[in-house]
RNA sequence: CGGGGUGUGGCGCAGUUGGUAGCGCGCGACGUUUGGGACGUCGAUGCCGCAGGUUCGAAUCCUGUCACUCCGACCA
């Protein structure tokens, strides 16, 4: 155990500060670093390597779905920007401007595209002319900036990656069909491939997504029990199409307004990754998008037929179409299995002399430790099938975490006494549907109202906050 | 935007009553090692965040400033 005073020594304890635990991961796990500009990091090669798995299962998806990828402009022309009322006083406080082109000032200045919508617009109302031309199924894999105050790795910065799809539809319902299908594209990306169990709802009007009708949103539970809003699909109706004067002809030959939609996911993905699976070990990787899913440490790699065993050992785990790693580098085996249990490998095999002698190596799973010997007979399919072990074994994790965390209640006073009690995490508890409400809960208890679960429960009659008769289960927490 | 914290080699830190900078890790070379962060020898790396001031002399004292970071409020 003196072994682990060393370890402990290198990251935080996540229990003694989340919050330093967490930028230590990102940095010793060289996800990103710092760069010049306060909220602008460097994803480097590892990190980035993540973001394109994710982006490589996303866009796959949406395609099967029908969507197409585009590119928009960076800039957006101030007049452009203010067209949506509701959409420019929601971003305002955040957006960059770009003032002068060389030296010379421009006439009009321009923001950063903070998120495209006015430019999606600007586009529809030129290609939309006939219902022949709808639906538009686009979407966009880019950077935007929001000028943030305060900044966190993944979490918050100034600068991110994310992927924003803008859909234009003929009818109201097809419109919150779409909205509600890329919700649940969303949902299952988070349960199956990240192995992140969230919680689908709608966020409660004073949450909305500036300019939208509704706002639909995946919550995660997060190690520490705060609450990560995961991705976001909104139900924009028509009125950013009658801000931008977008129609079209229908079959009636009546001139009409279509009906819209956006959603995205966004880095901060990332973040929810490391806060929902990482230990004190470092990063927990889920193998769909682990940059390595197995890392193969070969022991006494000097010793005669070692390497070589070790080398086709990784070419057939490649050839299966593993994503596949053999460390010979010089360093020690210790420091390898602390290495790449740092940077969150899945599945680590070990192959020593003794190991090829019997025919065998051994096994070690990233997200509980637990060690096995398993054949070489066979082993791609074995390590195929612990890749999937290890995938349902961390959304179990999870889970567990999130319903040890999860409590349902009636006053604020529970509330308190539940979060006093257990630490922060779900609440569930009814909801008048007033904003002075949410308010107030926050205000009291720390948490807010993060959505209207569509999964509804009637665990009660009246408001938890003000007692008057109740609409809603709301769910409230923490939030990042 | 309010409240705290920290700035010294790549990283983590020490540096006493002011005297011109040190430790561990990492890095490079060579050798010995290799089943949970190996060891030895030699070596390289500093505008002590920045700008003023006090002083014969400042990492150290004073003033200002910037950056990073954490906790709140706001947001993906």
């Amino acid at each position: 155990m003196a072994k682990d005073k060393k370890l402990v020594e290198q990251i935080t304890a996540m229990d003694e500060d989340f919050a330093k635990w967490y930028t230590d991961i990102c940095k010793k796990a060289d996800l990103i670093d710092y760069s010049s500009v306060k909220g602008c990091m460097i994803i480097r090669p590892y990190g980035y390597a993540i973001w394109e798995n994710i982006q490589k299962i996303l866009d796959a998806r949406f395609k099967e779905l029908g969507h197409e990828n585009i590119y928009m402009p960076l800039f957006i022309p101030e007049s452009l920007l203010q067209r949506e009322k509701d959409h420019v006083a929601g971003f305002a406080p955040e957006v960059a401007w770009v003032t002068h082109g060389g030296s010379e000032r421009l006439t009009e200045r321009m923001c950063v595209r903070p998120t495209s919508e006015t430019l999606f617009c600007e586009h529809y109302a030129n290609i939309i002319n006939s219902y022949r031309d709808l639906p538009k199924l686009y979407n966009q894999w880019c950077n935007v900036v929001r000028w943030e105050k305060t900044t966190r790795p993944f979490l918050r910065s100034r600068e991110f990656l994310w992927q924003e799809g803008h859909t234009m539809h003929a009818t109201a319902e097809e419109a919150r069909a779409e909205t509600v299908q890329m919700l649940e594209v969303y949902a299952s990306f988070h349960e199956q491939e990240l192995a992140i169990p969230v919680v689908k709802g709608c966020k409660t009007p004073s949450d909305k997504f500036a300019g939208a009708e509704d706002t639909y949103a995946i919550e995660a539970l997060m190690h520490d029990g705060k609450s990560l809003q995961a991705a976001t699909s909104h139900y924009f109706g028509d009125g950013f199409a009658r801000a931008f004067d977008i129609t079209y002809t229908d079959r009636e030959n009546k001139l009409v307004h279509p009906f819209q939609t956006s959603w995205g996911c966004t880095t901060r993905m990332i973040g929810g990754i490391i806060m929902t699976h990482g230990d004190d070990r470092g990063l927990v990787l889920p193998p769909a998008v682990a940059p390595i899913q197995v890392i193969i440490v070969p022991i006494a790699q000097h010793k005669e037929g070692v390497l070589e065993h070790a080398t086709a050992l990784r070419d057939r785990l490649a050839a299966a179409g593993i994503r596949v790693k053999m460390d010979d580098s010089d360093q020690s085996p210790g420091w390898k299995f602390a290495e790449y249990e740092m940077k969150g490998v899945p599945l680590r095999i070990e192959l020593g002399p003794r190991d090829i002698e019997q025919g065998q190596c051994v096994a070690v799973t990233r997200h509980n430790g637990e060690k096995s010997f398993v054949s070489l007979e066979g082993i791609a399919d074995t390590a195929k099938e612990l890749l999937e072990a290890v995938r349902i074994g961390m959304y179990e994790k999870a889970l567990a975490n999130r319903e040890r965390r999860t409590y349902v209640c009636h006053t604020l006073d529970e509330v308190t006494a539940a979060l006093e009690a257990n630490g922060d995490g779900f609440i569930k508890g009814m909801w008048c549907g007033e904003e002075a409400c949410e308010d107030e809960t926050k205000a009291k208890t720390g948490v807010g109202s993060r959505c209207v679960p569509l999964v509804q429960e009637n665990l009660g009659e009246v408001c938890m906050c003000c007692g008057k008769p109740a609409k809603k289960m709301v769910l409230w927490a923490k939030a990042y």
